[in-house]
This record gives structure tokens, sequence and C-alpha cells, in this order.
DNA sequence: AACGTGTGTGTTAGCGCAAACATGGCACAC
DNA sequence: GTGTGCCATGTTTGCGCTAACACACACGTT
């Protein structure tokens, strides 16, 4: 930087009002300025800036399952939004969403030079492993419903779930199984309780609940079960990764989709299209996800101000999976 | 941190040493200081440490496809692979793979407060963008075949195109059709060159090769076009997405998998143990990639230690879509 | 003429930490 | 007893940058 100053017969102070874009420059010196940058090559100091700004311009993102679709969308969402907001992000990956692991990677986040932290996990994790974060560090969870400190962002699960349930019933069927996701999360329980309300809402009576853990495999099993009884005529998945599973089921059984049996999955991952048959499903708009999330971690490091919770809608995917029952 | 050292009755100095964990401290000097963080609530200065040791603990994943499988499992490989060596990752995310949106984010890279970078793109990108990383900055690309600057560390994707191929031809196939991945892509290049190579040395004959862009969609339209030719008895897919695509044609042409026709997948996606047959496949092993990255960079970064590339081992699947031909 | 007002630029100080060097105490050999 | 080396700890300094202030000068206003 000094080299810069000297190369273009300036103070360093005034290299500093350059390199940040400040407006009170006269024209020439700037141009003298660049030039010289460009000729030094100079690149700002990122760890002195931050150091004397007290700002990194960096946000972390916790994610406790990036092995599912949702949260690799949501990652690569935010990334994406916070490079336009000129912030960078760190990827926080959990190991396992065991307790220990949890809390090792909040540790570890607490050393992280980061102004705030979108934590894409399930809420009652930061309980389980007894964790916070470091106080007065804004952050924003994407998860709904929850009861948490910091603002909500997620997609409007609920909606989705009344939606697809509401389709079920508008082709005919008397009633709507539902293969939830494991109990501990909250997106299955949302989903669960929309299904069950749309149901009631419905005068339509309310089927037990199958459960699984969102894998194909889970599907698969509970698949099985539902094709072995006769009076099943319609599933709703809680993810297409388990509807995957379901089909299947359904077709080792001989059961036809959506002929004997119509289902339904959640999440229009890219696959869905090509499932056998291509599969109904709920489409989630993850990069209105990211740019919410970013834009209110901004506002509260910039300017302190505190975002209210906000639900993005989702829109029904009909394809082929689904269709009236059998007369 | 002056308070730290105050309520421990230490200097500055001595705190320093403790909160980096250096061993010349007393063991009783150092519980004192501990503790003192801990009722303190210190958490060291990342920007101030950086600054002082030039240093930042922090490496950049540039990643092009946020969507495809291989990378995503290589992101959070090298996320949880980085936190175990005491570094954090950002994550710079492509917006699209257009020259100029690539030169804007390695501009962008070159203001963040990296020490290493890991590339997850396809070579000819940069040169096409017309970029560089900064002059010093140690990088691995995770690409195979390039000839790189820097160290290229991937899954052994000839291996595996070899593999699959001998499988096939071991079935009893007379040879095996492909279904390439797009042009531009150097994984597509080397499997399918692989496979070509594998079936000369078997002195099959060498038909030619169909050509998709990864997705379920263009397998399945190059899946009508060989179910529609009654000499194919096996194929594979440069990827699991096409090969799902394949499975949905050859259903609705009414051709069975495996009994008439023998589809392989590469990648062994999570869901591919659930396609419709579950899908014989190539297992990455991006655990170890991401390792092998991590491991790499640190030594270069650390130690000045350059690292030869290196190519992991993969593994055959051998599931359900694959059998011998039909007598 | 005296006084604000605004604009472009320079000077000073210090952000929080760790390297380099300094110090002082102790163990041991001679 | 004196020297030697080693260890735990303290003091000083500066990493690269920017906020705060200082200043000089060109204006317009009273």
């Amino acid at each position: 930087m000094l080299d810069v100053a000297r190369l273009a017969d300036v103070s360093l102070q005034t290299v500093s009002r350059v390199s940040r874009g400040r407006t009170n420059v006269e024209a020439s010196t700037r141009d003298r300025v660049l030039a010289a940058m460009r000729e030094i090559g100079y690149r700002p100091n990122r760890a002195a800036r931050a150091l004397k700004s007290g700002r990194f311009r960096n946000i972390a993102v916790i994610a406790s399952v990036m092995s599912s679709y949702g949260s690799i969308q949501w990652v690569s969402a935010i990334a994406l939004e916070a490079a336009r907001a000129g912030y960078s992000v760190t990827l926080v990956a959990l190991e396992s969403t065991e307790p220990q692991a949890v809390a090792r990677s909040f540790d570890a986040l607490a050393e992280h030079a980061v102004d705030g932290v979108a934590l894409l996990l399930e809420h009652h994790m930061l309980e389980e492993a007894g964790v916070s974060l470091p106080p007065g560090l804004p952050a924003v969870v994407l998860d709904s419903g929850v009861a948490s400190p910091y603002p909500v962002i997620d997609n409007d699960q609920a909606m989705g779930a009344r939606l697809a349930t509401q389709h079920l019933l508008d082709l005919g069927h008397r009633t709507v199984r539902h293969l939830a996701g494991p109990e501990d999360s909250r997106a299955a329980e949302i989903r669960e309780t929309a299904w069950r309300e749309t149901l009631e809402a419905a005068g339509a009576p309310v089927p037990p609940t199958d459960r699984g853990d969102w894998s194909p495999e889970s599907g698969y099993s509970a698949g099985l079960r539902l094709a072995a009884d006769p009076d099943v005529t319609a599933v709703l998945a809680a993810n297409d990764q388990m509807a995957l599973g379901i089909l299947r089921a359904m077709r080792e059984a001989g059961r036809d989709v959506p002929g004997d049996i119509s289902v339904m999955g959640f999440d229009d991952v890219p696959e869905s299209a090509n499932y056998q048959p291509p599969l109904t499903t709920v489409h989630q708009s993850f990069d209105r996800i990211g740019a919410a999330c970013v834009s209110a971690l901004v506002a509260e490091i910039e300017r302190g101000e505190r975002t209210s919770p906000s639900l993005v809608p989702v829109e029904l995917v009909i394809r082929s999976s689904t269709g009236p029952p059998r007369a």
C-alpha cells in the first residue's frame, strides 16, 4: 500500500479511499492511484481491513445434513446471494448430528471470522447439544415453526402438505395415507400436521401415519406394507426419495401407479420428473429462501435491523404419479 | 485479551501462548488463564491473528456445478476434512459457467482471505475465462487428466469405466453401448476413452457413442433411441442420472432390464439402489478425495510441499440392472 | 473584510495479536 | 562458588489498514 502511495504520490489514506471506492477523491488522483495499484499488483489485505473495521464480510452456514437435496440447494442459494451482497460464505459442515459433534462445530464457529450465521439445522439439535451462538452474533434459522430467538425463514411446508393432500382428495380419493419423516424432524412434523388438518377439514378419515427416515429404503419398506393394504388408494410421502422407494415397492407388489395407487412426493428433486412414473410433488423455491436469508442477515449486520420471520410459498407440480382412484 | 491477562495475573504473551496451545507454559498458569478466558468469555480475534501471522487458516472451494451429486459430495468432504485440520472453508459458488461469471468469481476470490484454493471445475473453463489465481496461492484441481500447473486429485474414473465395461463383457455381452457426458466435460471424456479402450482390448466391436448432458432427460431421450435398436444388449451411462432416464425409456418401450438390456450407471448416488431395477454402478470415494485434497493443500500452505497428482480407486457396485444377454 | 461551508488531501493513532528478544530463576557440572 | 544452559514468563514492536481529526484552499454569504 505504501508503494502504491509513493508511486501515485499521494498519502496512504488516499490509497485507502480509492480502494474502498469512496467518492471524495478527485478523478485525476483516483486514476493515478488505480494505475499505481495495477502496476504494483496491489491487493488489499482482508485481515487488516477486518481488524480495523470489526467486520469480516463473511457469513457462516452451518448445515447438518449436506446429503439431503434441500440443504444443498439452500447452501448454494445462500452462497450465490451472499456473493452478490459482497459477502463470502464459510461452510461449517457437521460430521453428524450427535450432540457432541454439534457442540464441537459450534466451538469452532466461535473462532471463525464471521459476522452472521445461517443455521440449517433442526432447532432441537441446538438444545440437545447444549450450545448457543456467541451472544450478539446475528443469525437466521432456516426451519419453520420453531420458537427461536432468531428470525426464521423457510418454505411454507404446511402450505405444501395442504396443497398435496387437497390435490389427492380433489381427485376423488376417500382419504390419503402419509409416510412421514423421522419424529425428530420439525419439517416432518409440520408436513404431517398439515396433512392431518387438511383431512380433518375435508371430513376425511385420518388413517395412521407411517414413518420413514427420508431414505428411499425406508420408503421402500413402508411401500411394501402399504401395497399389501387394499384400502390404500393414495399416499403422500414427506419427501421425494421416500416416494421413490414407495414406487419401487408398488411395482414389485404388482400395484399400478397411479392406476391402483396415487403416490406424491415433496421437494421436487430434479430426478423426480424421471421416476417411474414421473412424480407429482411439491416444488420449493430455494433461491428465494437464499435471498431472504442473506438480506435478513445483512440487514442485521449492517443496520441492526431484525427481520420478522417469513415463509416462502411453494407450488404443486402435477406429473403422472397421481390420478383418480379406480372406480 | 488484556482483561484475561489481568484476571489471571499474567502477561498478554502468556495468554496468547495458552490460547494457541503452546506447551511452554506451566500447568498451573495454564489453568489460571483458561479459567479467566472462560469467565470473561474471551474469543481470539481471527482477523488480528491472521494479520499478524499472514495466515487465514481458510481455504476456498470454487465449485461450478453445485447441482451435481459429485460436487456436493466433494464440497462436504472437503469441509469436514478441513475442519479436522483446523481450517475453515469458504464456498465460492459460480452463478454459471459463462466465462464472465467465472472471471467475476475469481476477481472476488483475489480479495478473499484464503490460504489455498480447491478448484472443482473443468479446467478448460479457467482458460476460456482467461483468469488465473493470484500467483503463489496454493491450489489443487479436482479433475482428472488435465495438464494443470496445480496438483490434480480425482477418483480413478478411467478405472471405473474399465471395470464397468469389463463387467458387462464378462456377463457375455458382445459389446457395450456408451451414453457419454457432454463433450466439454473432462470426466465424460475420460470415461468414454476408458470404455472404448476396454472394448478394443477385448476385441469387441466399438459402437458409436451416444451423448447426453448428465440429466435424466437426456438419458431418457437417448434411452428411447437405444430401445429401438434390437442389437443393443448392454448400455453404460456416464452417470446415474442418465441411467435413470434410460431405465424409464426402456420401461416405456417395453424392454426389460436386465432381461432384454443391461444398464449401468456411474457415481452410485444414494438413490440408485432404489431405481427400477436397482442400478449396477461405480462407487466413488468422496471422503477420501476430500481428505487427499485438504492434506495436499495444507502441506503446501504450511510446509511449501507440492503433492504429486493422485487417483483414488473406485469400486464396482453390482445390483440388479445388469445380467447376461438373452440367449 | 470577516465568516462560514464544503471539498480534497495528509497525519496520527490504534485495532488484537504474536514474533523476537529480554529477563530472571533454577538445576546442574565443574 | 562460579559458570552454563534451560525453562517459564514478560516487554516491545509492528503486521496493514482505516477512523478521526487536521489542514489548506476555493467558494459564497453576511
